[in-house]
DNA sequence: TTTTGAGTTGTTCGA
DNA sequence: GTCGAACAACTCAAA
C-alpha cells in the first residue's frame, strides 16, 4: 500500500519512537502528518475541571510536538468531537489514509468505528495497529481456539508464542510535513485548570518516563520480586502512568525484562495484556461479574461506609494511609489497591463497581482494562481459578506488608506515635495508654467502622449463593 | 469424553 | 512467635 499523504492520530501513545502507527505511516506514505483530539466526550465526563491525567496529557504533547518538530513535522491539536474532528481534519488535509493504534475499550471500539465509517464516506483507509500490546486479543488462545480465562495458563501460552519479533522496535524512516507553529491549546483553553502534578512529583511525557525507567531499570529492576510487595520501600517502577499514556514502549519494556532474566516483573506485563485481552474478547465485564453467578450477590447499600471507605477513615490504618495516598497523589500501590478493595466487598459488603468507579475517576493511570480486571479478582467475580475466594485479613496484611508502620505513619499522621506494636490496629491500645499518647480511638482517630472477624462471617453469608448446588 | 493437575498475591488453627 | 496443615471445593486447560 502506498499514499500519497496520510494521518497518524495519536491517542493513549504519546511519543514519537517505537510507535506503530508512526512507524507504519512513514513506512507506506510519502508525508506524514500527526494530531491528536481532546475529545469532548471523554473530557465532558470527567466529575471535575481539575484533572491531572489531563494535565498529564497537554503537557506530553507539548513535548511530542517538539520532538515531532525536531524531525520536520509537529502535531496538530483539536478541541472537539473525534468522530467529527479526525475525519474533517483529513479531509482538510487531503490524507489517503488515517494511522492510529488499536484501542480495546468498548467506547473506544464504537469510536473507532464511527471514524472509519465517516472517512469512508470520503473515500479515505483507516489502519489499527497493534501496539499498546504484544499480542491482541485474538493470538493467545486455548489449543481449542478459545480465549483462556486463567492467567497461568495465559501466560504459559503467551511465553511460548514470543518471538523477537513481537517486541521489535517499531520504527520506519520517511517523511513529515511540515505544519505551522505549536498551537497545543491550554488548559485553560480546554476548559481545565492547573492541577498539582508537579507537586505529588510526577514527570509527564518521554522525557519524565525515560527518568523513572533509567532509574528503575539501573537499580531495582532485578530486585523488583523481593521488594514489590511493601509499600513503604521504593521497590516498583512507577511506570503506569507512562504506560497508560504511552509515553514509553510496552516493547522496549519487555525486551528490557527478557533480557534481565526479570522474570516477576515481566509477569506483571503480561497480567497487562491479560486484561486488555478480556476486556477485547468479554466487553460485558464493563457492567457485569466475569463469572455470571457473582452477579446474585446481594451488596450492602451503605453510603456512609462507602464515604468513610473513600476518606480514608475506617479505622484500619494500612486501609486508611492507602486511601489517604490516593487521594493525595493519585496513585496507589498494587499490594494496597488488593487490600482496599477487599476491605470494600468483604468487609463493609458493598459492590465492586463503587469501588472500581472511585479508582477511575482518582487514578492517574486509570485503565479500564486492569482497573476492572483488579476489581472483579478482589471481588472474587473474575479471573481467579481458585476453588474458594480469598478474604484479606486488614490487620495480617498490614503486618506482613507494612511491618513497621512506616507506610501508615506517612500517610495517618495522627498515629505517628502509636507504637509498633499497635500501629496496625491502635484500637486495642488501653484507654489509659491512649489518653498517655494523645491519640484517643473514636476522638483522634475514627473505631474500626467494621469488626473484621464479623464482617468475615457475613461475607462468607453473603457469597454462599454463589456455590454450586445440587 | 474422561481424567488429571493446578490455580497471583490468603487465613486460621493448633502443635 | 513460628510452622505446617486444613480450610473450601471448583473449573480450567491439557493430556
Amino acid at each position: 500500500m502506498h499514499q500519497e499523504k496520510a494521518l497518524v492520530w495519536f491517542r493513549r501513545d504519546l511519543r514519537d519512537h517505537d510507535h506503530a502507527a508512526l512507524a507504519a505511516a512513514l513506512a507506506e506514505a510519502g508525508s506524514v502528518y500527526c494530531a491528536f483530539v481532546f475529545d469532548r466526550e471523554i473530557l465532558d465526563a470527567l466529575p471535575t475541571r481539575c484533572d491531572r491525567r489531563v494535565h498529564f496529557i497537554r503537557e506530553s504533547l507539548v513535548e511530542l510536538d517538539a520532538a515531532l518538530r525536531a524531525r520536520g513535522g509537529g502535531l496538530i491539536v483539536c478541541h472537539g468531537r473525534a468522530m467529527k474532528e479526525i475525519p474533517a481534519l483529513a479531509r482538510e488535509l487531503g490524507v489517503t489514509a488515517v494511522y492510529a493504534n488499536r484501542d480495546y475499550e468498548p467506547a473506544a471500539k464504537r469510536r473507532d468505528a464511527d471514524v472509519v465509517a465517516a472517512l469512508a464516506e470520503s473515500g479515505i483507509a483507516f489502519a489499527d495497529l497493534k501496539d499498546q500490546a504484544i499480542f491482541d486479543g485474538d493470538e493467545v488462545l486455548t489449543q481449542a481456539g478459545k480465549p483462556f480465562s486463567v492467567f497461568t495458563p495465559y501466560k504459559n501460552a503467551w511465553l511460548k508464542r514470543l518471538t523477537a519479533a513481537d517486541h521489535a522496535v517499531a520504527s520506519a524512516d520517511g517523511h513529515l510535513a511540515a505544519i505551522p507553529p505549536a498551537s497545543i491549546p491550554t488548559l485553560a483553553e480546554i476548559g481545565f485548570v492547573e492541577s498539582d502534578l508537579q507537586t505529588v512529583g510526577i514527570l509527564p511525557g518521554m522525557s519524565g518516563a525515560r527518568q523513572l525507567w533509567d532509574e528503575f531499570r539501573a537499580g531495582r529492576l532485578e530486585r523488583y520480586g523481593a521488594l514489590r510487595d511493601f509499600p513503604a520501600i521504593k521497590g516498583v517502577s512507577y511506570l503506569s502512568v507512562h504506560l497508560r499514556f504511552g509515553t514509553i514502549s510496552i516493547r522496549e519494556l519487555v525486551r528490557t525484562a527478557l533480557a534481565s532474566e526479570a522474570a516477576t516483573w515481566l509477569n506483571e506485563l503480561i497480567w497487562r495484556d491479560f486484561y486488555f485481552m478480556i476486556l477485547d474478547r468479554f466487553p460485558q465485564v464493563v457492567t457485569a461479574a466475569f463469572k455470571p453467578e457473582y452477579d446474585t450477590i446481594r451488596w450492602d447499600d451503605w453510603p456512609e461506609g462507602l464515604a468513610a471507605w473513600q476518606q480514608g477513615r475506617t479505622g484500619y490504618p494500612l486501609v486508611d494511609a492507602a486511601m489517604r495516598q490516593l487521594n493525595f497523589s493519585g496513585w496507589m500501590h498494587n499490594r494496597l489497591r488488593m487490600v482496599v478493595a477487599s476491605f470494600l466487598c468483604k468487609d463493609l459488603g458493598v459492590d465492586w463497581r463503587l469501588g472500581e468507579r472511585y479508582f477511575a475517576d482518582q487514578l492517574n493511570d486509570f485503565d479500564l482494562s486492569a482497573n476492572n480486571g483488579g476489581w472483579q479478582w478482589a471481588a472474587s467475580s473474575g479471573c481467579d481459578a481458585q476453588p474458594y475466594f480469598r478474604i484479606f485479613n486488614p490487620v495480617t496484611q498490614s503486618e506482613n506488608f507494612d511491618p513497621e508502620g512506616r507506610f501508615i505513619r506517612r500517610y495517618v499522621p495522627e498515629l505517628a506515635r502509636v507504637p509498633d506494636k499497635y500501629i496496625h490496629a491502635p484500637w486495642r491500645m488501653g484507654r489509659l495508654e491512649q489518653e498517655a499518647l494523645g491519640i484517643v480511638i473514636g476522638r483522634d482517630y475514627p473505631a474500626p467502622i467494621v469488626d473484621h472477624a464479623a464482617a468475615r462471617e457475613r461475607t462468607l453469608a453473603r457469597y454462599a449463593v454463589v456455590k454450586r448446588r445440587d
